[in-house]
RNA sequence: GGGCGAGUGGCGAAAUGGCAGACGCAAUAGCUUUAGGAGCUAUCGAGAGCAAUCUCAUGUGGGUUCGAGUCCCACCUCGCCCACCA
């Protein structure tokens, strides 16, 4: 009889339209079995199809997923579209054809695609992240995030691609370039939406402890990208230097003769005098700093009138806009209605100022009430003065807390809190006061036991301390000069390697060393980041390799403070060692001495390297951040019911490039209600960018028609988490961290039932071209994997790719290998049609038959749940070779089939269906082995002479060592070996080696 | 500069510390075919030898072990990630 030829192409689009039709692929909810969620990377539909890229983990899922339902799971394996981004839009721009289109007909194509490579995906549960029934969930967790606080909108210095026109979060930022188009990132200074993903750090960290199938190198990448360093935080004073003239008359400083330094105001409040509470002591402390300080007595204190009071202070002192006052209780309100009256002041110091004229005691102060309810004219206050403090103290009795978080609210910044010498911070000395009033610079540093050998203070040019000293500054010139070249550089040419450490002296102003009290230079530098700390760090150039190339290049002094093994002449010792020159602390290890110099000095600190996530984009195509800009109520999130905020259309995305999204130009859509007060309201223009939809969609999964509610807490609480999630390296610090973060905030919330979201990651490696190259369109080396389907078969085309090498290794495609699988496929076919059409039935399998099936079930199982698919295929392959031969019965070609069907499922289907099978295989179980049959009645074991092999002996596998060492004395070869020598040992490996030392 | 990973035939690669190179590609010879292709059979790390066989071989150099591609140390090369991160 002749044999039917292996046609693929007409048995795979037979099996496909019969999975579709059955649907057999449809995962149940909450089903008696027990689930697993095998979840591959949604793909972004672009124009040019899915490429060999995509096909790894989508046929390693599928082969997964295929065998998880024969082992009896409930499997779930779904697939999306993450369709918002920057090529259709790109696109839109270029062919004036809308992005809705674009999309709509990529995955279609997409669609296609995966379709003809027999994925097993449940297309009932289909999700698109453009869809406005879906994008209204990824709106309603922004809110969600909003209405946590961790959604804030902060002017800030931010990446930003000149190409595409849009702001970018760090991460998108590789190697100083943007992750889409490659073009050098800028810094630009604009307004935008943040995600608090610090507010996280911690908990993403440690997250990666609880996760033990996630691969070693993913964990360590996010571990490194949140950079964790623990270190301390201190505060060093900055002072006025001693000017030309000054030192000229033998004084060090006389703050008369310094014009336009910074000078303090102290007003004191009711009941109060400049020589009661804190005061005399403030003021001699700043003094000794060397700034100028006035305290006038205030009429009236008892009963205090403060439009009197401001009266006086204006009479009697001097003002200018260095001026800082500090205004305690009372003397506060006198403060704000100077500025109220348009005196400007360099900074607002309140400390523990009423604000509702209620008091935690409830006694009457009646002046003070009647000062408070006239109300305060926010808007001048704040134009007047360009920084505040609010300092209130915890262990007040008389003026409430929430006083200094009203104002903290009207004049957008935070209280400090401070517990006092004294309640209401009226004790005769107030150091916690002193701290925050006098300025300072903050540093961080992970090596506090080197604070002795600090010889010199650097800002980032971005530093406001700058600005603030401005008057002190002598070199200010120079020092702007620097500062704007600074800015203007793009972030690769201010890091780039061997480049050259450059900066300025602050000259006018010294900062001092806590730890030894001399008075230390400052400079500014673009060797210190504004992004990272505090901006500031102090300088240790014996034990700092930077800092020491900056005080060898400037002529700065060195000072060695700790004593380490190893000696360097020419470069800082970075090592830990014994701490010297360094009063009370010599002699302690670095270990030791860091927690305790941090503690006198400073306190211990965490700092990250994470920053918080930039989440807004300034193009059309993505989801319309769902807030509302109104001029009386401010900021107001967009009601749930009248979500989503669906994207309108528009006849221009051409991106403006001024930091608007082009929504702005949309007036119709742009101006809507105040839903607080309905008055007329702006739309936020913004778009989230690409990775919002997919920081979620996971879970969508679990229940993706519902309306009501991202999913069902029912159906979520029995597919989550993730049990294996394939995809690629290039996510880890993208897509993988900003799911995490997602999925932990909405745990947190309630939202979700597991803190993390993948049990097990499985990373793959990139498909190369032939040539080791990337493929790309540039190269023209790029294979499409329908031409492979179109000439040798979707079965062929899965299974190359999974023998190309190991999953998580980048391979090469090679066009020449593909035939050898097309081979094997068409030699099983053959050996199919043969058994099948055995005329004379064969009741009974050969043993050699039986034992080479039975190792194949263990193989196969064992490399399947291993992800180990490439060795799956080379032992069919080797199977196939030694079975050939044999004889076989029926239902050992059924076996066989299933154990292909996972990696070739339409072949094996077509077999067994020719087999008389009457259900498609993936109804079928999957074959168990019998150990009894894995091995032969008799095994060769290996017999060495000192490790090299002489010769074998067939023995059973169960034989004593006595048995094989008889036999192996009798090979030729080891009697030749021991003409004359005697085997002083022998080492054996049960049923398998024998090793004779000699 | 820091972290992680990898170096095995002409190529992709395999090998719980136990026969290195399974499986596949390419190559060579033969059979088959009008031819090309495809298929089938055999050979296929290097060197020596008529041969049985022997010697050398897993980036380099050491070490641990009865035994090392595998474990340890140092070095070299390549890849990836981070990077003036205080």
């Amino acid at each position: 009889m002749p044999i039917k030829k292996y046609n693929p192409a007409q048995i795979e689009a037979k099996w496909q339209k019969i999975w579709q039709l059955k649907k057999i692929f449809n995962a149940r909810d909450l089903s008696k079995k027990e689930k697993k969620f095998v979840l591959a990377e949604f793909p972004y539909p672009s124009g040019a199809g899915l490429h060999m890229g995509h096909l790894r983990p989508y046929v390693a899922g599928d082969v997964y997923s295929r065998f998880l339902r024969m082992k009896g799971f409930e499997t779930l394996y779904p697939i999306g579209w993450d369709a918002f981004g920057l090529p259709a839009e790109n696109y839109a721009l270029k062919m004036g054809v809308h992005p809705s289109i674009t999309t709509k007909k990529n995955i279609a194509n997409a669609k296609k695609q995966m379709l003809s490579w027999g994925l097993s995906f449940d297309w009932s549960r289909e999700i698109n992240t453009t869809d406005p029934d879906y994008y209204k969930w990824t709106q309603r967790l922004f809110l969600q995030f909003y209405k946590a606080g961790l959604a804030y909108e902060a002017t800030g210095l931010i990446n930003w691609c000149p190409k595409d026109k849009t702001g970018l979060a760090n991460e998108e930022v590789i190697d100083g370039r943007c992750e889409r188009c490659g073009t050098a990132v800028i810094k630009k200074e604009l307004r935008q939406w943040y995600l608090k993903i610090t507010a996280y750090a911690e908990k993403l960290l440690e997250g990666l402890k609880n996760l033990p199938e996630w691969p070693q190198a993913v964990k360590l990448q996010q571990e490194n990208w949140i950079g964790k360093s623990v270190g301390a935080e201190i505060s060093f004073d900055v002072i006025p230097s001693a000017s030309e003239e000054s030192l000229k008359v033998g004084s060090l400083r006389d703050p008369s003769t310094s014009v336009g330094m910074t000078n303090y105001i102290i007003l004191h409040g009711r009941n109060g005098s400049p020589d009661s509470h804190t005061f005399p002591w403030l003021r001699k402390s700043l003094e000794d700093k060397g700034y100028k300080v006035q305290a006038p007595a205030l009429p009236n204190a008892e009963e205090p009138d403060d439009e009197e009071q401001a009266d006086y202070v204006v009479k009697k002192c001097e003002i200018n806009e260095n001026t800082v006052i500090i205004g305690h209780s009372f003397g506060g309100v006198v403060a704000l209605r100077l500025l109220e009256r348009g005196i400007k002041l360099k900074k607002v110091f309140l400390l523990c100022t009423p604000y509702s004229g209620k008091f935690l005691d409830n006694k009457k102060r009646a002046s003070v009430t009647k000062a408070c309810k006239k109300g305060f004219d926010f808007k001048k206050i704040k134009e007047n003065a360009s920084d505040f403090g609010l300092l209130y103290d915890t262990t007040d009795y008389v003026v409430p807390m929430s006083d200094g978080e009203s104002f903290a609210e009207k004049l957008e910044t935070n209280v400090i809190k401070i517990k006092g010498a004294e309640p209401h911070l009226s004790g005769l000395e107030e150091p916690g006061v002193l701290k925050e009033v006098s300025p300072s610079i903050e540093i961080f540093t992970t090596r506090p036991d080197t604070i002795f050998g600090a010889t010199y203070m650097v800002v980032a040019p971005e530093h406001p301390l700058i600005e603030n000293f401005k008057a002190q500054i002598t070199n200010f010139k120079e020092v702007r000069k620097y500062v704007e070249k600074a800015k203007q550089k793009a972030e690769m040419e201010r890091t780039a390697e061997g480049k050259e450490k450059t900066g300025v002296e602050l000259k006018g102003i010294k900062a001092i060393n806590p730890a030894t009290k001399e008075e230390i230079p400052v400079w500014v530098a673009d060797y210190v980041l504004w992004g990272y700390g505090t901006g500031a760090i102090m300088a240790v150039p014996a034990h700092d390799s930077r800092d020491f190339e900056f005080a060898k290049k400037y002529h700065l002094s060195i000072v060695q403070v700790v004593q380490t093994d190893i000696i360097e002449a020419e470069s800082a010792a970075t090592e830990y060692g014994i701490v010297i020159n360094s009063g009370k602390f010599n002699g302690l290890k670095s270990e030791e001495a860091i927690p305790k110099m941090a503690e006198e000095f400073g306190k211990m600190a965490v700092q990250y390297k994470l920053r918080d996530w930039v989440f807004s984009r300034q193009r059309y195509w993505g989801e319309p951040i769902p807030l509302i800009h109104c001029e009386d109520c401010g900021v107001v999130p967009v009601p749930d019911k009248d979500l989503p905020v669906k994207l309108p259309n528009v006849k221009k995305y051409e991106p403006t490039g001024t930091g608007e999204s082009p929504l702005a130009n949309m007036t119709s859509w742009l101006k809507t209600k105040c839903p607080k007060c309905k008055k007329m309201a702006w739309r936020e223009t913004n778009t989230m960018p690409q990775w919002a939809g997919s920081s979620w969609y996971w879970l969508r999964y679990a229940d993706p028609k519902n309306s009501k509610k991202l999913a069902d807490m029912k159906k979520l609480k029995y597919w989550q988490p993730v049990d294996v999630y394939f995809g690629g390296m290039e996510h880890t610090t993208l897509h993988l961290l900003y799911s995490r973060f997602w999925n932990l905030f909405l745990y947190d919330q309630g939202l979700v039932t597991e803190r993390e979201p993948y049990k097990k990651r499985q990373p793959h490696g990139i498909v190369l071209a032939a040539d080791g190259e990337k493929m790309s369109k540039s190269r023209g080396n790029v294979v499409d994997p329908q031409e492979i389907v179109k000439g040798f078969g979707a079965d062929t085309l899965r299974m190359y790719e999974m023998f190309l090498g190991p999953h998580e290794l980048s391979v090469s495609w090679n066009d020449q290998g593909v035939v050898g699988v097309k081979r094997f496929l068409d030699r099983v076919w053959e050996w199919g049609n043969l058994v099948i059409s055995n005329k004379k039935q064969v009741t009974s399998n050969t043993e050699k038959a039986e034992k080479l099936l039975h190792r194949l079930i263990k193989k196969i199982t064992e490399d399947i749940e291993n992800f180990r698919f490439n060795t799956s295929i080379s032992s069919f392959m080797e199977f196939h070779n030694q079975v050939k031969g044999e004889t076989v019965d029926r239902e050992y070609l059924q076996v066989f089939l299933k154990l292909l069907y996972p990696f070739a499922p339409h072949i094996a289907e077509e077999l067994n269906e020719m087999l008389g099978g009457k259900k498609s295989l993936q109804l079928e179980a999957w074959p168990e082995f019998d150990p009894q049959k894995l091995s032969d009645a008799l095994t060769d074991i290996v017999v060495q002479i000192n490790g090299r092999v002489k010769g074998k002996v067939r023995l059973s596998p169960e034989a004593s060592e006595d048995e094989v060492k008889a036999k192996a004395l009798e090979l030729p070869a080891v009697k030749q070996a021991l003409v004359q020598e005697t085997v002083k040992r022998a080492i054996y490996i049960k049923g398998r080696l024998i090793n004779l030392v000699i």
